[in-house]
DNA sequence: TTGTACGCGTTATCAG
DNA sequence: CTGATAACGCGTACAA
């Protein structure tokens, strides 16, 4: 690793001017030792230590990213949406994954906090009651005033900045689309007991169904991956009674309910109509309906956010949602009305 | 942030003692000393700085990770194998996508040494001919000598570590799995042309074939994704001939071809048997039939052998990879091997 | 067992 | 326009 004193001897400066030219400072610099500098950089390989930047100006250009499981396509397109935005500032993003555990993301923010974090964002949501969240409050509190920006992409009880899509309406408009598909026994399927995003579907789901008049059914809040739904919807059949219409808590779950039926020998649309929340790429080769939530865009948000240059940058509005209409989804049919058991 | 010497003045020692309690160093500490220093960083909130550690040592705890697409789950669980096992030993992930392009995989690579990373690792496999990959080659050789720790997880044309999965091999294997199942018809589908690890597996397919007396057919070459293994298989059904069966260049594209045949009406494995390679969470709920790499495991591999603590850490033996047999294959029946058409 | 002092590579201030 | 030099926060010889 060549250092930016080997570069001044080799170009016969002083360290000074060396880094006066290699950083694009605004300092006035002659063009003839302007390129000796430079060609004495590239034959020694220079590489700046960002260590040493980092500590001289008490940041560092990097983005702490603290997801859930990056596995789930849902984190991993707001990781994406981060990483592209901030390589556009010249930071770089370190992905820390904590299992939807305030003690690993405790240990994990403090982590990025010794790495000099300009930011932090915090993707997933909180469970509530689960142990170690004030702790992680406390700390998340703490960075905050003592100026590491913190963002959270979904709820979260501590003070950060947010920017957050606005789940319960989303999943309120999804539901009141397939309610005007003529379908009454919708069910609302998958999530885990106390995760606050997921909780929030799961409310605007009630709030559709008792505005028209119908009883709510959530079940299967035994995950957010396609074998959750793919359970659920097994449950669902072995009880004997297929809803008309499934709002699923996520795209993963909506697939593995998909992955259910098909292999079962059932039907989507003709037999129940099915759909997702996020609009994540894995329903789309599936032609899943689903509430798409611009996800790429809220991580790009939130890194930009981080790499804004003014002292108080403003809070960016959550980009909004949209129904992406598939092939999962149609119309009820008398069929289906007959049957009705429940609601 | 508080600094070691706040704490050492807070706790009435020098700044030595402070580093020497709280950074684990086999110095001696009396240990009435040390409560105090640990007191005191507990109060201030210290947090060391790994910037001011990284220049000190000439080395931080960062391995870089140079991934093409983050939302393919490949490399999404490579991300997660090297993440866990990096957290493990205190190390830090930095994730950078570069779309399997050179010159952008080039820049990832500098930057990724601009903040010391003690090593980079390498996910995917290059493109031959692709433009840049000579200079990606040079920038990579200079590092390695210069002692960064650089490992390949797939094919690449420089001088790294390298712990590859034998791509011929596993697709040679699998291709003969379906050929024992009494399939003649088979063909492989999906893709990027030049992609060495790809290549690799295609050549397996083809060697199998060729021992069994088969015409290889190659099709689809149009991507890794899902929509590729859809748009494929749908060119396929266009065509009028649906082989019996069907060997993947990688999971997603299977998924893809799944999803076509099932909102078409077909059956697998009546119509056709489809398997892939890679064992990703995807297929799972699918029940896909195909050839498991341990992925996870062969990312713990290269951040464990990153974060070796001696000077020449051995090469791990690439993980073997193992047929997952799932419901998407099954025997050829007598309709299949009557409209035999090529081969 | 504890403290002093230097230097890691950079940037910024101040002289020239 | 250029150069010398003082930090930034930490680890570690070396001295006590």
């Amino acid at each position: 690793m060549a250092t930016l004193r080997e570069v001044a001897e080799l170009a016969g400066v002083s360290v000074a001017t060396a880094s006066r030219v290699l950083n694009g400072s605004a300092h006035p610099v002659s063009s003839d030792v302007r390129d000796s500098v430079q060609t004495a950089a590239k034959t020694l390989g220079y590489t700046p230590s960002a260590a040493a930047q980092a500590l001289k100006q008490q940041r560092s250009k990097i983005i702490g990213v603290i997801a859930s499981d990056i596995l789930d396509p849902y984190f991993a397109e707001l990781a994406r949406g981060i990483e592209i935005e901030a390589a556009k500032s010249g930071y770089v993003t370190i992905l820390a994954n904590a299992n939807r555990d305030p003690e690993q993301e405790r240990t994990k923010f403090r982590v990025l906090r010794e790495h000099q974090a300009s930011g932090i964002v915090f993707c997933g949501s909180d469970i509530e009651g689960a142990p170690g969240t004030a702790e992680l409050a406390r700390d998340v509190n703490m960075a905050v005033r003592a100026g590491t920006r913190v963002v959270a992409l979904a709820p979260r009880g501590f003070d950060s900045t947010k920017i957050i899509i606005d789940n319960v309406e989303a999943s309120y408009e999804l539901t009141r689309y397939m309610l005007s598909l003529g379908h009454r026994r919708v069910t609302f399927i998958g999530g885990v007991p106390g995760l606050t995003a997921v909780e929030q579907r799961a409310d605007g789901y009630r709030r559709a169904m008792f505005e028209a008049q119908l009883v709510p059914h959530v079940v299967g809040r035994t995950g957010m991956r396609q074998e959750s739904g793919r359970n659920a919807i097994a449950g669902i059949v072995a009880e004997g009674s297929l809803p008309e219409a499934i709002v699923c808590a996520n795209d993963e779950i909506a697939v593995g309910v998909l992955a259910y039926l098909w292999t079962s020998g059932y039907r989507t649309p003709e037999d129940v109509s099915v759909a997702g929340i996020g609009g994540t790429r894995g329903g789309a080769v599936f032609g899943l309906t689903t509430m798409t939530l611009p996800l790429v865009e809220l991580g790009g948000l939130a890194a930009r956010y981080i790499a804004s240059a003014s002292a108080q940058p403003s809070v960016p509005e959550p980009p909004r949602f949209e129904l992406s209409i598939g092939s999962t989804t149609a119309k009820a049919t008398s069929g289906q009305a007959r049957s009705q058991q429940f609601g």
